[in-house]
RNA sequence: GGGUGGUUAGCUCAGUUGGUUAGAGCGUUUGUUUUACACACAAGAGGUCGGGGGUUCGAGUCCCUCACCACCCA
């Protein structure tokens, strides 16, 4: 049965042919080797027919920087990456659009973008190679905060502030740094292999994405969902913006810090303030009357406009309506009841400083208190903070503490885990701070995108993520969308310059004072009509939220608001791929801005990877050099496909990968990526050898099939078909660790160890056709994980077919990364491959045993031994495989005896019961047979307990209740288990 | 306070409709320059799947509960 019958592999691929646009003349190799096929001596006194192994001029050991970065610029200068270059494509394979989580332009990639990257361009070369139109669109995000603060932090090397230069100028310096880190950026995802289509790469400062956001905003605002209020925001005193909810951080366990309790004098009849100033040690000399608060922050008691307590607490009854007296300022504030006070915390009365704190700004606007804001945005006190005005809020504190302390104000100071919400990229303490900002309300976008999931037309991946999703989605606040910064897309506001517009219309109420336009001249065309030609505009300062243009990305890189080809083709894209970190910053936004602007889901697949971290499960950072891991290093030390298909195969979806550095000669060593590296070398050298078998097939090919490898060849064929239905079923299913892994098994357990070793016996046609078809099969299968290696190694098949063997497998196509992924029907087996998935495994099993006895009677390797096979109903077969049973247990050719049924020997015997087989190795002079009889009869116990066990399970509800497949299988095994059980007494009987 | 995930071999981790005797890599033990590969080959050792309870013919897998760890949200 020959190898060219497997339709089932290669009818695809000739479907749909098209002519390849450019580069059609480019070879992705260097060197032009020439097969000399040279025909090595074959071991003279072996009656093996083992044939020559000799190798292609491949060098002995993978090396990836040999390869990788010409592969690459093959690929890409092939225009290979661009859907329209596609050879392979199905009518009945839905198109495949992923758009990359674009990275910020804030200097280079880490491990978390290379799992990204590495994910992401396996689903691509997955779908490619399936025949689907696969487009990946690469870009980058400019990333407003974390760029300029990376830029001012540059410049402050040189001295420079931001402050100092105007905002264009500044801007030319971030932009300066955006190529620059562009640069760097778009090269390590290069040396990746990621196969993006650089032609249609884009960056969110675009003229396009930034018309997009324009057109966004102005459909928001004219929706009346973006308004502009006074609120209390996340106030970054370090970056001087606002920032949103989720650009705050707290640590779990809050910080180190002290609750300090105060008392605040009560006004009386005897005692209507204070007589002395503050800081004399008198302040409050004849105060009689207290109120005591506790507080983690006592320098904010300077704008504090109350005092509250529980309206049950029978503590403060008496207290309520009075006012205390507040210290350092004097102000009479009045102590008001409000049910949100907490009477178990501190003393149950609490200090209130609306414009300072979330939880008061509330209160304060229940009781309509005055809103006294005491610093500035520097965090710095302000002219309202008295004697502390000038002061850092930190220095403040401290001062205010002694200086309550000298005024005997201070009762008591415990320490305490303080909650401080810190800003994601400065770090700086967060200060809720009243201001005037832009919001967008969320409410109605965000109950659509989680009712998208809800019904099915988004599909999160691992599906666990639904329940955060709709958590924090059921839980929307309004999204604060300005940020007082220069790098980004600034507010497309105007309003109207009051001095251009005349007295009467600005107390005309009526009239807007704000326009909202695409661009500046629509916005004049809009005032003028309402203000007439003299009117003059100033646009808005403030930019937007970053994320509020990478919202955009999945449409706005298709050229949206356009109506492009590219999103005719491409849009809704297919699948979004991304850490779960970022699935409300950035997934939740893009569904809600892609529904409400395009009015669809942006894509249908959500599949969030999860975060790399260090051995210790922390997160990677710079402030721990030594279990930082950076991705370059690891390419450079591995190879790329080695951290690749270590990052693919590390973790489940969804799971964190925790990377175990060794340092090892002060170099960086990561076990698993070395692991990974030995497997390419692996599959470098399996290849190797095949190549080297097919150069040398002149001659072999009129060798007619034996019978041994046709079963060989059958049993590689089976298997190869149940490993490539596994493949796609697990790829399918977003299993791509579970694949690569099986991947892993089948062409080193299977493949390498077992059918190589047994094709070197075999000189046959069908043999070499099978070695190539194999080959060919696994290195499709690996491309997505491995793209470098497997790529090199097929064109170099490619050219090592020899012509006798054209046909066996599809190398028509110019690259790998073009050609169909393999498909199969396991169930269709045909009767070869069925006997010789029955066979096979047995071969296996005696081969095993009798490598097993050797080894435990130390039997020299060299040495070649007897053996009988006492075969049962497998003796055909094991007849068949007599040769390969002889040279890879290394059993002497002439010594092995298979039969039916044979009789023990006498003497010094090894015996290996292995239930319809038993094999007898006479293994004179080197045997205890004591030691023999403890071993049988340690394996009869076990076997019995196998037998106890089975008739357990047959005997009870399970033979009733358990599927009837399952029970056969089990008599099946109960049947060996007896079997076997009785050998080995027949065998124990025989030796006394 | 609410939620999610984790706890499986010395280490790092797989184990997706519950179904043989629970797997891998690394490490470890023994042997081997066997002509693809020492980044290798061959043969081993190593686990009461965090504790307890339950459902089931059958539980690492489903349910309850407890402990510890991590993360997310307030």
């Amino acid at each position: 049965m020959g190898v060219k019958s497997q339709g089932a592999f290669s009818s695809e691929s000739r479907m749909k042919r098209r002519l390849l646009v450019c580069g059609a003349g480019l070879r992705p190799w260097h060197v032009t080797p020439s097969h000399s096929a040279t025909n090595p001596s074959v071991g003279s006194e072996e009656l093996t027919p083992r044939v020559s192994t000799m190798t292609t001029q491949l060098p002995k050991s993978y090396d990836p920087q040999a390869v990788e970065e010409r592969l690459y610029r093959w690929w890409e200068e092939n225009g290979y990456f661009k859907p329209e270059s596609q050879l392979y494509v199905r009518d009945d394979e839905p198109k495949f659009v992923i758009t990359i989580p674009p990275p910020n332009v804030t200097g280079t990639l880490h491990m978390g973008h290379a799992l990204t990257s590495a994910i992401e361009d396996l689903m691509t070369r997955y779908y490619r190679m399936k025949g689907a139109r696969t487009l990946y669109v690469p870009g980058t995000d400019h990333a407003g905060i974390a760029t300029q603060s990376v830029v001012e932090k540059n410049l402050a090397k040189q001295g420079r502030r931001r402050q100092d230069m105007t905002r264009s100028e500044f801007l030319s310096e971030v932009w300066k740094w955006k190529e620059y880190s562009h640069g760097v950026i778009t090269r390590q995802q290069k040396k990746l292999g990621i196969s993006a289509d650089w032609s249609r790469e884009r960056f969110t400062l675009d003229e396009g994405l930034s018309r997009a956001v324009l057109t966004a905003f102005n459909h928001l605002y004219d929706k009346g969902l973006i308004y502009r209020d006074t609120r209390m925001v996340n106030w970054d005193p370090v970056q001087l913006t606002s920032v949103s909810d989720l650009e705050v951080e707290f640590e779990d366990e809050g910080e180190p810090g002290f609750l300090w309790t105060i008392r605040y004098p009560l006004q009386t009849n005897r005692w209507d303030g204070p007589q002395h100033p503050w800081g004399s040690g008198r302040w409050a000399e004849g105060a009689t009357e207290w109120i005591t608060v506790a507080t983690t922050r006592p320098e904010t008691l300077l704008g504090d406009t109350a005092v509250a307590v529980n309206p049950e607490d029978d503590r403060y009854q008496y207290k309520l309506g009075c006012n205390a007296v507040l210290p350092a300022i004097g102000r009479v504030i009045p102590i008001i009841a409000d049910a949100s006070v907490d009477m178990q915390f501190g003393t149950g009365a609490v200090k209130i400083t609306p414009a300072h704190d979330f939880a008061d700004y509330e209160i304060g606007k229940r009781h309509h208190l005055p809103f006294v804001e005491v610093m500035d945005e520097t965090a710095h006190m302000n002219e309202h903070a008295g004697p502390y005005r000038g002061l850092d809020r930190f220095e403040c504190r401290a001062r205010i503490v002694e200086d309550l302390k000298k005024e005997g104000l201070l009762v008591k100071v415990e320490d305490y885990r303080v909650r401080l919400g810190r800003g994601q990229r400065s770090g700086a303490v967060i200060e809720p701070r009243i201001s005037l900002q832009w919001f967008c309300d969320m409410k109605e976008m965000a109950a659509q995108a989680a009712a998208a999931v809800r019904e099915g037309r988004i599909r999160i991946v691992p599906e666990r993520f639904e329940r955060t999703w709709f958590h924090w989605l059921d839980n929307i606040h309004d999204w604060c969308i300005s940020r007082q910064l220069w790098w980004g897309h600034q507010i497309p506001i105007w309003y109207v310059d009051p001095a251009s517009s005349g007295d009467q219309s600005t107390h005309d109420s009526r009239r807007p004072t704000q326009f909202c336009a695409v661009d500046e001249a629509e916005a004049y065309a809009q005032a003028r009509a309402v203000y007439g030609p003299q009117v003059k505009l100033v646009q808005d300062p403030d930019v937007l939220d970053t994320w509020f243009s990478s919202g955009l990305w999945p449409f706005s890189v298709l050229g949206w608001p356009d109506d492009t080809a590219d999103m005719r083709a491409y849009y809704p894209t297919t699948m979004l791929e991304t850490g779960y970190d970022i699935l409300f910053f950035w997934v939740a936004r893009m569904v809600m801005l892609g529904l409400e602007l395009t009015g669809r889901p942006p894509f249908e697949v959500v599949y969030l990877h999860g975060l790399i971290r260090t051995a210790d499960g922390e997160k990677m950072s710079k402030s721990k050099p030594d279990k930082l891991v950076d991705p370059l290093d690891m390419i450079e030390t591995y190879g790329a496909d080695a951290l690749r298909f270590y990052l693919v195969t590390a973790g489940a979806p969804g799971g964190d990968i925790k990377v175990d550095v060794k340092i090892v000669d002060g170099k960086k060593r990561v076990e698993r990526i070395e692991g990974a590296r030995n497997f390419a070398n692996k599959l470098w050298n399996a290849a190797r050898y095949v190549m080297g078998r097919l150069s040398g097939s002149i001659g072999e090919e009129e060798t007619p099939a034996d019978a041994q490898s046709s079963l060989v060849n059958a049993w590689i064929r089976a298997r190869a078909k149940q490993v490539v239905a596994e493949t796609r079923r697990l790829m399918d299913s977003y299993q791509y660790g579970e694949a690569g892994r099986l991947l892993y098994e089948f062409v080193w357990n299977e493949f390498c160890d077992w059918y190589l070793e047994l094709s070197k016996l075999s000189r046959s046609h069908e043999t070499l056709s099978t070695l190539a078809w194999t080959t060919d099969l696994i290195l499709r299968l690996l491309h997505p994980f491995v793209p470098f290696v497997t790529e090199e190694l097929w064109q170099h098949l490619k050219r090592s077919i020899p012509a006798s063997l054209v046909g066996v497998a599809d190398l028509s196509w110019p690259a790998l990364m073009l050609a169909p992924y393999p498909q199969a029907d396991p169930t269709h087996l045909d009767s070869s491959e069925v006997e010789a998935l029955r066979v096979i495994p047995a071969v296996q099993e005696v081969i095993r045993s009798i490598r097993n006895a050797r080894a435990e009677h130390n039997v020299d390797v060299a040495r070649r031994i007897p053996a009988l096979i006492s075969a049962g109903g497998l003796s055909g077969a094991f007849e068949t495989m007599r040769q390969a049973i002889v040279t890879l247990a290394r059993v002497d050719t002439d010594g092995l005896t298979i039969a039916e049924s044979l009789p023990a020997p006498d003497g010094q015997v090894v015996t290996c019961v292995l239930g319809e087989a038993t094999v007898y190795l006479p293994l004179s002079g080197l045997i205890d047979l004591e030691q023999e009889r403890k071993r049988l009869a340690e394996e009869l116990a076990e076997v019995e307990k196998a037998v106890a066990r089975s008739e357990g399970l047959l005997n009870g509800d399970f033979a009733r209740r358990a599927p009837a497949q399952l029970v056969e299988k089990e008599r099946a095994k109960l049947a060996e288990a007896i079997l076997k059980r009785d050998q080995i007494r027949t065998r124990l009987s025989q030796l006394g």
